[in-house]
This record gives structure tokens, sequence and C-alpha cells, in this order.
DNA sequence: CGTAAAACGATCAACGTCAATCACAAAGCG
DNA sequence: CGCTTTGTGATTGACGTTGATCGTTTTACG
């Protein structure tokens, strides 16, 4: 049985029955369990499900279904790196803190390690806000506006919002790249979504992958002035590197290897 | 059975029953008290229930009670008369339009069956939210506020929001009980979110079955001369029915045994 | 108010599951 | 043909989960 094959199967069962075990794939497939520990890691880091002691779990299991259409896509790319700088940003917040997410996969993955944590969250990612509040503790704050389809983005073009009472110590965030120019989105409507969220943050922290160094998109969320700190991974070049410290923000390097020690 | 099965069981008796035992647990699950002990633990402190001697409860009971107690149980109550009351008031809906929807378990059978329509819907329903987006090609508008778990409403306390600039010509809303006295809710967020909804709407459009035409709850979201018409079903009291009618209110029907046909 | 029963948290040994590592086989490529 | 790459299965020690037992706390009831 190929190895698209025994997936493709997983994912069938999960839609299914919301669970699986790891003994049931093997008896069924009749691959061993080293071959199925793969396959759901593998998955896992997609973001196509969620593993748990004995077996894997829909995402979005529990409530109503929650899946956004190309929300996929974006998670596969890079994905063991965006769960290593997910993890790394989830250690940085403690019970009682009031954090922001903005939309995105990383912050997606960052949120899935935030179930035992007792925060108020303001996102504008739907799919984030989903996972808080079906899976943890986590008081969750929206603010108004409409709910893209593709993504799950909250998108309003109008300055008043409920939001303007938030007050959070950090907002982590995602972004399209990162240039000496400043933390670069590619829709203007995102980009500004991204301005009003991190008006309300004290602390401004960046988790990107270290392929997003590059000079793309054309509309500029704050100046790298603006940034306190970048999570990101150790391709990141040596030379943007030490640039940034040089400007007084702090690189946190997070290790791949390290991601699943502290995977909730 | 998986640790993970059983705690989303526990959730869903909990969701059904409000409390749960852990005696009937053990009989329902084959695990042992101490692991059911365990599990109870866990979900308590992700704030998922709270844990009760000799059981746990949901979170919802004994809070503040929302229209929509646990969803899922306020859905199951009178669902065939709900059933019938949305698909009448879905029939009420064109492409292009602009509607409202509260949170509620009659506007949630409503949302199912709008799947193929094309209209702007503003909802303070994360639920009914999460459905139009995944299941429709309706253009979805939430207000700004925290995502309350126990029925998935967002509320604000402020008066700031995106959807000061929505305008819609029909709102959909379905309360807690109608009196000659007006609209009424039972709690004063829900009462405060669907007041400021309907200021956004020309018309009211109530949904509610007629077990509701009784005087309970406090709040009082409109009086009776805000609302337009009134969805119900059959077992309207005769005197109610002429009550509103001598006061405009048109009074429209819905026959549960017609519910089927416009099914989705 | 006092006693019995039930429920509770803590502890521990047994077991299942996990990630890491190795060795092997098949496929891709120069 | 030899080499690397990729997928696979078995082994191992570490870790998480489970159920039984203990002494303690809470509840129920006379």
């Amino acid at each position: 049985m190929l190895e698209r094959e025994r997936q493709q199967l997983i994912l069938n069962r999960l839609k299914e029955r919301g669970i699986v075990r790891v003994t049931d794939l093997v008896a069924v497939t009749g691959a061993s369990v080293a071959t199925l520990r793969r396959d759901l890691a593998k998955l896992e880091d997609t973001g196509q499900l969620r593993r748990v002691h004995g077996g894997a779990e829909s995402v979005a299991s529990g409530q109503t279904e929650l899946t956004a259409p190309t929300f996929g896509a974006s998670q596969t790319t890079n994905a063991d790196l965006k769960q290593a700088i997910a993890a790394r940003a989830a250690l940085l917040c403690e019970d009682g803190a009031s954090i922001i997410l903005n939309a995105g996969s990383t912050t997606w993955f960052m949120a899935q390690r935030l179930r035992s944590h007792r925060m108020q969250v303001l996102t504008n990612s739907f799919p984030i806000a989903q996972e808080l509040v079906a899976h943890s503790a986590n008081r969750v704050v929206v603010p108004g506006g409409e709910v893209y389809r593709e993504a799950g983005i909250i998108l309003s073009p109008f300055d008043e919002d409920a939001i303007q009472h938030f007050a959070a110590s950090m907002m982590f965030m995602s972004c399209y790249a990162m240039t000496p120019m400043g933390v670069i989105e590619s829709d203007p409507l995102v980009a500004r979504a991204e301005a009003k969220l991190l008006s309300r943050a004290e602390k401004l922290i960046i988790l990107l992958d270290s392929t997003k160094f590059e000079a793309r998109g054309n509309m500029v969320v704050c100046p790298l002035s603006r940034v306190h700190t970048v999570i990101t991974d150790p391709g990141i070049p040596r030379a943007m590197r030490e640039q940034l410290r040089s400007q007084g923000v702090e690189v946190l390097i997070a290790d791949p290897a390290e991601a699943k020690l502290s995977a909730a």
C-alpha cells in the first residue's frame, strides 16, 4: 500500500469517526506501527489532524466542523518550521496575559498550543477563534467585520470597532515578508487589519520562517522599529540576523528538533 | 477507548444533560473511576466543565444563562416547530438582500436553509457564521466582541463597532419570550447585543415557537411596535394572535408538516 | 450532632505508546 | 553499475496512561 493511499485512508476515517487509533490503522493497512506513526506525524505537520496519545483526532473534532478551504494549502509549506516557531512563541505566553494573534498559518499552529493556557486572546482569524473557543479556557475576542471565506479572516474597512477597548501586552504576528522597510503584507485590507490590531498591543512579536526574509509584497504594515522580537528558524541569513539585532530587535531561533517536546 | 474519546463523550453528555455523574461515566466508558476523575480534572483545567462532588456540570449552567443554554440542548426542544418556522423564514429571503440573524437555535436552523442563497448576512452567532461561511455563498459579517463559549454568542459592552456601517432590510430574531411589553430576553448583555443589531435593520421579523408567548425573562429588547412580522406555529393562542394583528403586526403560521418539503 | 457511605486526591506498579535509531529494500540518478 | 534518496520494519529506552490501593474529605442520613 502506497504512502498516499494510507494517508488518504487515515483522513477518510477521521472524517467519518472523528478519531482514529494507531492499532486500528495497523490492522487495516497492514503497515507497521512505525510507518503509521510517520504518516500521522506528517499529517500533523501539515495541519490535517492532531495527534493524541494512542492515535489522532480531527483538527475540528467535537464542535461544528471547521476547516478553512484554502487554509490547508498555506499550512503545508514549511510546516515543520512553522510548528517549531509556533512552539517557541507559545512559551512566551503566561496565564492571565492578554495577547493578539493575527490570521496566519503560523499563528494557527500557535493557537493549537495554547490549550492549557488561560489568557485573553484577540484574533481576527475565524479558525483560530474557533479553535480557542472549542478547545481551551482562553477568553476569545474578535473584531467586527466580514468573514472572508478563503482564509477565514475577519476584515473591515472601518475604524470603529469594539476592539478599540482591547489592550494587549503582546501581539504575535505572522506576515507575508520582512525587509529593511518593515513588516510586509501583500493585501491592503489585510495590512490595514493588522495595523489596527497592532495599535492595541505593546510589544510586537513577528513569527516568520526564514524563507520570508526577502523583498516581496508591497504593503508595509509597520517599520522595523516597531518590532520587539522576531521568532524564526535556523535558516535566517546571518546578515539579516545581525542587522535586526543591531536595530535592537530580539531574534529568537526556534529549533525544529525541539518542537515536539513542547507540544501540547 | 482513547482518552480523547472519553473526554469527547463526557462533553457531549454535558451538552445534552448539563450534568454528569462519575459513576455513570464509569458504566458508559468502562474505564475506572480514577481515569474518569483524571479526565474530569483535565477538562476542568481547560475550562470545558466545572467539577462538582460526584461528577461535573456544564460551565454554562449556573453562570449567566444565555438564550441558548448549551446550544445543543436548546436545539432539541421543539426542534420540529423551530424547523418549520425556520423554513418559513427562509422563504422571505431573496438573493442580494442584506439580513441580520441573531444568536438562537431557530435562527441557526434558518441559516442551514440559506445554503443556496447569495445575501449579505450579519450575525452575532459564531456557529451561524461558521455554517454560512463553510456551506453557502453568502457574505458573512460579524460584530466585534468576546465569543462566549456556552452558546458561541459574540457580545460586547461597547458601542463602537464596524457593524454601524451595516444596513439590512430585515432582521430575523429568535428571542426568549414575547409579551405585550415587547420582545423579551433574559440576559442583559444579550438584550443589548440584539438591540444593537436591531438598530441596523429596517423590518424586524420575530421567530418564536408558540411555547414562548408567556411572561418570563426581564429584559425588553424592543416594544411590539417595532415588530413587523411574527413567524410562529399553529399553537399560538388565539388571543395573542388577534392582539398582534390588531397592532399591525403580521403573523405568519408555519406548518410543521410542510417543513420537510423546503429542507435543504 | 455523629456515624456510615460515598467521593476524593495521592501514590505506585503494570502496561501501552512514543520518539529515536538502526538495518534493509526499492526506486531514482549519474 | 554504484551511489544516494526514500520508505519501511524492528528494537530500545523513555514517557504517558491506566487501575488498584491508600488515607482523607465530603456528603447523606438517622
